[in-house]
DNA sequence: ATCCTACATTCCAGTCTTGACATGTCGTCA
DNA sequence: TGACGACATGTCAAGACTGGAATGTAGGAT
């Protein structure tokens, strides 16, 4: 599962509560590996419980600020250079272009085309994202900043492709 | 679901029994949209039972031919024109690079060109399979082809940014 | 004859994910 | 003071997905 390690790595930078790391999941993370609250919240009370992150301190409104442990730095460790990368990407967005033979070349070009739109919005808001984000200079603000360049260009990929594929259709 | 989709999808273009689907998923659709037995067999039988699909032929060793109905190719044209595309992408690859930060500068330098590696090599195989399929003539070939060329720019495109990635590192 | 591989399906336990519902606090603005 | 939005957590049912076990047939090679 790596939704865990999401968890372990947010908490590498430093302690955050359920809420804070919702938020970060909303925004920068929600394009590399979604999660809801209900994961989050279901997700750090495992994790307390296997000795990885700990409660360090309970603020105002119920709010309970979590720790990596050493057990838990030393696992993300292990899982960035020990295990292989798994998981194949889903993409229904593609999964439609498969069959979008079945409908008319109007329907399939008008489809494309609005995806090279969506894509372009994705590379504008990804843009604003990167701009608007008060980056440390710390080696994991680094990282987050090289990793969401690639969103950047995976999305003007994107755009490229569909208009390119608008025009494979006879 | 857009397993359901997909499989609706993949007998709009011929009949095709379970293990036939199968066979496609693992080679194909995989890139796509990963599906393991057990979810193509149990989803065929819910595919029946809504009336999407039938089972139109029984051939030698309990084979099952299945074949989609009108009502499963209405519901097919209605996905693709009228639902809009849900799934945020998950990537267990570039969640990694997010968190590289807590490893030394040779490790994570090591993750980026391994991961400049892989892609090359999905590109490879990615062409390979392009080259080898029999491609039919029918629309649905012709969507499946551009659908596939998605897969050799995506992997060109990784592997383009993995190795500037690795410059990025101190 | 026997073995092996490819064909072919069914079922299951456990985990991950989604989308909701439920509950309560704190600060601020009208 | 009352309403509201942001903060903050917990729980649940249902559906999707993984990985494996179990079962059996047909055809070809040794």
């Amino acid at each position: 599962m790596s939704l865990r390690h999401a968890l372990l790595g947010l908490l590498a930078e430093h302690p955050a509560s359920g809420y804070d790391l919702l938020k970060t999941f909303e925004t920068s993370l929600a394009n590399v590996w979604p999660a809801t609250q209900s994961q989050i919240y279901t997700e750090l009370s495992r994790l307390a419980d296997t000795g990885w992150i700990s409660v360090t301190a309970e603020g105002p409104r119920g709010r309970k600020e979590y720790t990596l442990t050493d057990e838990g730095l030393a696992e993300l460790r292990h899982w960035l250079t020990e295990t292989k990368p798994q998981r194949n990407t889903r993409s229904d967005i593609l999964l439609r272009v498969f069959f979008l033979g079945v409908l008319t070349p109007d329907q399939a070009r008008a489809y494309l085309t609005g995806l090279a739109d969506l894509s372009q919005q994705g590379h504008d808001d990804l843009r604003r994202l990167v701009d608007s984000v008060d980056w440390g200079d710390d080696d994991l603000s680094v990282h987050g900043r090289i990793a969401l360049e690639y969103g950047l260009r995976f999305n003007a990929m994107r755009r490229e492709w569909a208009e390119w594929a608008a025009t494979q259709i006879r």
